[in-house]
DNA sequence: TTCCAGGGGTAGA
DNA sequence: TCTACCCATGGA
């Protein structure tokens, strides 16, 4: 019989669910599923005594998440405690964006974002899965990268309690399927080798994504380990930075070239080196200033 | 049929 | 460091 518990999540400033899980396309990416009518966030999750649970984020207050939690049994400590933790990452619980705050209110086209309090970008819980989701998300279409992801996790995640719903696969998972299955049942294209080689790695060890969580070394170091990658460029490293709370690099993509263009050079082509420095006035926070610039498309 | 989408790897200069 | 070419996939 599974039971559901209730956990609040509070913040040091106030937090919007909305504005999160329309920071970009991740609350439509499979295990999440985001229901904006009735305004909740759902999610199964692997945990890594090899439990899976089901996850429901709702606005509680205006600086506080209530998380509902079912699982099969009752949550251990040890379980308990990694659930909170890896929702306060997803949810961006712990970023301190006063200071980026206090430029948008300065600049018209930012100003919604202390407005609506926005500023969190949604992230998964952990690198590897975000990894493998910007790698879905190159030199495709969006709906292409949605049934990329989806598909993944029906074929290769772990399914929930009671619902259908299953979790992102882990890097073990991906890592013991064959090439050839993993290609035809996914159909991840070329980026096949590029996911699976990913995962293998970081199951012997060789890579440890994870840790950049934590680290704090500098963000350049992290941009050239995270290029060391096959499948991971200069767009999706810079995404990844982004997603780790790291503002330094712009994923310059074809959405990123139009808006420079059109905002800053008259519509005139410009290149990856104008679109980096495009945001250079707001410093350290210049890809978030770009990740929420609002424009007239 | 051809093009191309929230790029990236590789070879060659 | 830069450029050209190729890479699976599927919708337009």
């Amino acid at each position: 019989m599974a039971e559901t518990i209730r956990i609040l999540l509070r913040t040091r400033s106030s937090v919007s669910l909305h504005a999160l899980a329309h920071s970009h396309g991740w609350s439509r990416l499979a295990p999440f599923d985001w229901n904006g009518d009735a305004g909740l966030l759902h999610r199964t999750e692997h945990l890594r005594s090899d439990s899976v649970i089901e996850l429901c984020f709702k606005q509680a207050d205006k600086d506080a998440i209530e998380v509902h939690i079912t699982s099969e049994t009752a949550l251990s400590d040890p379980d308990g405690d990694e659930v909170q933790a890896r929702a306060r990452w997803m949810l961006c619980l712990d970023a301190d964006l006063d200071e980026f705050y206090e430029l948008c209110r300065s600049d018209p086209h930012l100003a919604h974002v202390p407005a609506e309090q926005s500023g969190r970008i949604l992230r998964s819980p952990t690198v590897f899965e975000d990894a493998v989701k910007c790698i879905c998300t190159t030199n495709t279409t969006w709906s292409q990268t949605m049934g990329m992801v989806r598909r993944l996790v029906e074929v290769l995640g772990k399914p929930g309690p009671i619902s259908a719903q299953r979790a992102f696969p882990t890097p073990q998972a991906v890592a013991t399927v064959d090439d050839d299955m993993l290609q035809r049942q996914v159909r991840l294209g070329y980026r096949t080798s590029y996911v699976h080689e990913l995962a293998r790695r970081i199951t012997a060890g060789e890579v440890d994504l994870e840790a950049m969580q934590r680290s704090s070394q500098p963000t350049s170091e992290h941009y050239a380990q995270l290029l060391r990658i096959k499948g991971i460029g200069p767009y999706a490293a810079a995404s990844l930075l982004a997603l780790l709370g790291r503002y330094d690099y712009i994923g310059v993509d074809t959405w990123a070239r139009k808006l420079v263009s059109k905002e800053f050079y008259d519509g005139e082509p410009v290149s990856d080196k104008q679109v980096q420095s495009a945001f250079d006035s707001f410093g350290r926070w210049r890809a978030l200033a770009y990740w929420f610039y609002r424009w007239d498309d």
